[in-house]
This record gives structure tokens, sequence and C-alpha cells, in this order.
RNA sequence: GCCCCCAUGGUGUAGCGGUUAGCACGCGAGGUUUUCAUCCUCGUAGCGGGAGUUCGACUCUCCCUGGGGGUACCA
């Protein structure tokens, strides 16, 4: 099995494109299959250097990684030209000077049953000539037969006038070229694919194999984008998700498992997947899902692994035991410096979290509390406690009323790790510091 | 306009002629709990509509509706 991932560099790498990728990926590791990388950049108005750099990058931060390539499909336009002065003088193809005013006078003309046909004008952009009778059928293994009538289709310009070739041509000599077997790509090539069947039939070539992948919506059903929160591999990574939480929610995204589980590693993805089970309906994008599926992996991950992630994210060190201490709280690595921050930057600033829990009662417990730290024997977890539930039993309060002021001193706000973790990995001088912060007029 | 594809709760999916329509997220109610989370329990909600085929349709066929894609000298 031969595979292929070919994005075009106009743009981030798509959520879309990184699931394409994905399931080429997993169907090459599953079986002993090489995936090819390939670069469609014929479209050298909006194709740029930068923007491979960056699908690249994309792909290696998900882990997806290929046998061949990258291909960058203008390099073998030599080839390209090759090919496609074969179709011209076997008469597959001419040249036409025909322009799109022209095309739909002519389509007017000869009524929406009657596809374009053109005339040999000996010069301008090259047209594929498509027969006037039969059919193209895509047979797909996710839907089935998809069948094109000749008659709709417009003789579709293959190469430019100035000879550069276009996407339905390259695509189809590129993998044919490479002994492409599966070709696996989002269903937006589907009618597409008809052309391209034309194209390889011209050139005597067997077809691959087909799989249309449903696209990949937002939650209002609409195609993904930046409107949705976030529609790049990139934003997706600048939002804290774990590429492995990503591709397992993207596997997700129009793929069942036949048994039920949700959480699913790579291996056992690339032991399971196939395209038989891969859905025919476009699936939305769902932010809360992948969250809580990130998270899953946020508490699955070892602790130095976490640390080592979290430093990388926020660009700060020694951030270990304080990664111990919220590993469980976190859903994604941005939530880190929310809920974290306190300890490296000082307390936030949240005076309605102050004016509930600092007022005349509060500084009273956090006295009692201070008075208790300070002449505390080891600063131990087990020794905070018992210091701080002594102070609770000592005031006849209930717990919150105690703990909550000194997470307020600690923190600036009412939201913290557990807080005699807090008070440990803060050390007895810093801990009473803050309190007598708080305690101060 | 024309061509093609699709249709199970709010979302992602399982189901492949006979099921109390399963699982997960979300949501709701409880429990655990020092906040927030986590974790546990229970619950909520679905086969778009209409004709057929069949003893029997979520499942097969057709139509409608809805959604999506294509129709570029973009990919």
């Amino acid at each position: 099995m031969r595979v292929r991932f070919a994005p075009s560099p106009t743009g981030a790498l798509h959520v879309g494109g990184a699931r394409t990728a994905l399931y080429n990926w997993l169907l090459a590791r599953g079986g002993s299959g090489t995936l090819v990388l390939r670069i469609e950049d014929t479209d050298r108005e909006r194709s740029t250097p930068e923007n491979v750099a960056q699908i690249l990058d994309a792909l290696q931060w998900l882990g997806i990684d290929f046998d061949e390539g990258p291909i960058s499909q203008v390099a073998r336009s030599e080839r390209h030209q090759e090919l496609l002065q074969q179709l011209l003088d076997e008469g597959h193809a001419y040249r036409s000077t025909a322009t799109k005013a022209e095309v739909d006078a002519f389509k007017a003309q000869h009524g929406d049953h009657r596809g374009f046909r053109g005339e040999d004008d000996g010069s301008g952009a090259v047209r594929l000539r498509v027969p006037d009778e039969g059919e193209s059928v895509v047979h797909d293994v996710i839907r089935g037969d998809a069948t094109f009538a000749h008659v709709h289709l417009d003789d579709p310009v293959i190469a430019r006038a100035d000879g550069s070739v276009l996407y339905n041509f390259a695509v189809a000599v590129d993998d044919m070229d490479a002994a492409i077997t599966h070709v696996v790509r989002g269903e937006d090539h589907l009618s597409n694919t008809a052309r391209q069947l034309l194209v390889l039939q011209a050139l005597g070539a067997t077809p691959p194999i087909y799989a249309h992948l449903p696209l990949l919506h937002g939650a209002d059903g609409k195609k993904l984008s930046k409107r949705h929160g976030a529609a790049s591999v990139q934003e997706f990574r600048d939002m804290g998700y774990l590429p492995e939480a990503l591709n397992n929610y993207l596997a997700l995204l129009g793929w069942g498992s036949e048994d039920d589980e949700t959480i699913i590693s790579a291996d056992e993805l690339a032991r399971q997947f196939s395209l038989e089970r891969v859905s025919k309906n476009p699936a939305r994008f769902d932010h809360q899902k992948l969250r809580w599926i990130n998270g899953r992996y946020m508490r699955a991950l070892a602790l130095d692994d976490l640390t080592k992630r979290l430093e990388t994210f926020t660009g700060r060190s020694g951030l270990r035991d304080a990664v111990a201490i919220s590993q469980e709280k976190m859903q994604t690595l941005a939530d880190f410096e929310p809920l974290a921050g306190f300890i490296f930057d000082g307390p936030a600033d949240d005076p309605k979290a102050r004016e509930k829990w600092l007022g005349e009662d509060g500084r009273a417990a956090l006295a009692d509390v201070h008075a208790a730290l300070e002449s505390l024997g080891e600063f131990t977890h087990a020794n905070v406690q018992q210091a701080l539930e002594g102070v609770v039993a000592a005031r006849g309060a209930k717990p919150k009323q105690v703990f909550q002021p000194v997470r307020v001193a600690l923190a600036g706000t009412a939201v913290s790790p557990g807080i005699f973790e807090t008070l440990t990995v803060l050390g007895r001088a810093e801990s009473l510091a803050r309190i007598e912060e708080s305690l101060a007029p």
C-alpha cells in the first residue's frame, strides 16, 4: 500500500488537513504501507516557502512522519510537460483560447445539459477532451460508486496558456508516477476525481483506489474557520492542546472503532483503523470534547513529561512542584498559568475574592493560621494540614472559612491547587509573607 | 442553474431487517471534597418527512426537505 498526503501550501495546515494526514498515516503505519508527502504548489501565486515550513512543522508536532518526500509538485514540471505534450500529440487534449465568457455562452446556447466542448485553436490553455458519450465512475471505498455523466462535464483546462499545469492534471500524473495505490483525501475533491480519472484514462494508466473523507465543519455547520475559535494546527497548539489528544480527537471525528473506546493511542488507532469504517457524513468540530480528551491525556502524562511540556509552553522553568499539584486540575496547557501562575508571580488581583474572604472573620482566621504556621515544626504537607485543621477546630469554623482566606492570601483568587499542597510548595517564608501582606491594613 | 455526495439525541459515533436503539462529550441531579477540578452514581435527549418493498424497517428502493461539495488558465 502506498498512500500520500498532498497539502497545498496556501496557508497553515488546517485541522481538516491534519485529519486527512492522520488517516493516511494510520493506514500506512497500520499495515506495512508507505506514506508519501507531496506539496501541491502549482499555484505559484499563493504557494509560499513559509507555508510549506509551517505545514511541515505542524505535521512534525503531530508526530505524523512520512517515508518519502516532501516532493514539490513544481519540481516535476518537466515530467508534466512531457505527458502534457503526449496528450496533445495524441489528440486527447487541445489548445483553446476560449474565455470564461465564451464557455458560458456555449453552455447557454447548448442548454444546461451540455458541457463545454472547444475547438483546437492551436494556442491558449490546454483543455482535456471529454468524450460526449459515457460516464466516469469513481469507485469510492467509503461512499460506493459516484457516477459522472460525461455530457455534464466541461472540457477541463489542464494547463495554462503559459504551459504550466493545473491541479487536476498534476495530481493524476504525480499519483500515477509515485505508484500511489490509495488516494485518501477530503470530499471536496470527489467531483474533481472524475476529471482526474479522465486524465488517467487518456494517459492509459490504471487509477488508484479512492476514498473521500467527509469534511469538517464548525459548530454552526459551516466550513470550519478561525471564526470557530481555531482552525489551524498551530492555533490548537497555542491553545495548549497536546498533539496526541488532538490526534485522538481527530481520529474519532469521522471514524468509529468497533468497540466503544474513546481514549485510543496512536498505535492502537493504527492497528484498528480502516477506511471501510470511516463515516460518510460531515462532522462538526466540538471543542468541548477535545478539551475533555485533552484533560484525560494531561492527567495520564508522567509528571516529568507534563512538566517539560509546560515549561516549553510557558517559557518558564522550575515548574515541577507547581505542576505536580496542578496536574489533575488542568484540561489544557494554557490552564496552568491562571491556576498556578501565582506561585511564581505572586498573588493575582481579584478584588471580589478579597472582599468575600478577607473580611473581619477571614482576617482573624488568617491571623490564627499565621501563628500556627509560624510555630510549626517541619513545614511538611502533613504538618501543614494538621495545623490548619487545628485552626478550624479551635475556631469552631467550617473548613472553608479558614481555607479560603488562606487561599486568597496566597493566590489572590478563590481558585488554586489544594491549599496544603500550595503552602508546602510555596514554603514557610513565602507563605507567611503573603499572609502578612493580606493582614496588613 | 447544472452535477455529485450526505442525513441516528445538542455534538461525535455504534447499529449493517426483528435491539428496552449502545458508547462518549455536553447538559441535569446526587455523592466524594478546603476552592476549582478530578472521580463515582443516576438521569436527560435521537432514527428529518412521505411513499413503497417486507410478516416485520433506523437498516432496502424512490420522492421531498435539509446540509455539504464541485462547476477557476485555485487546490
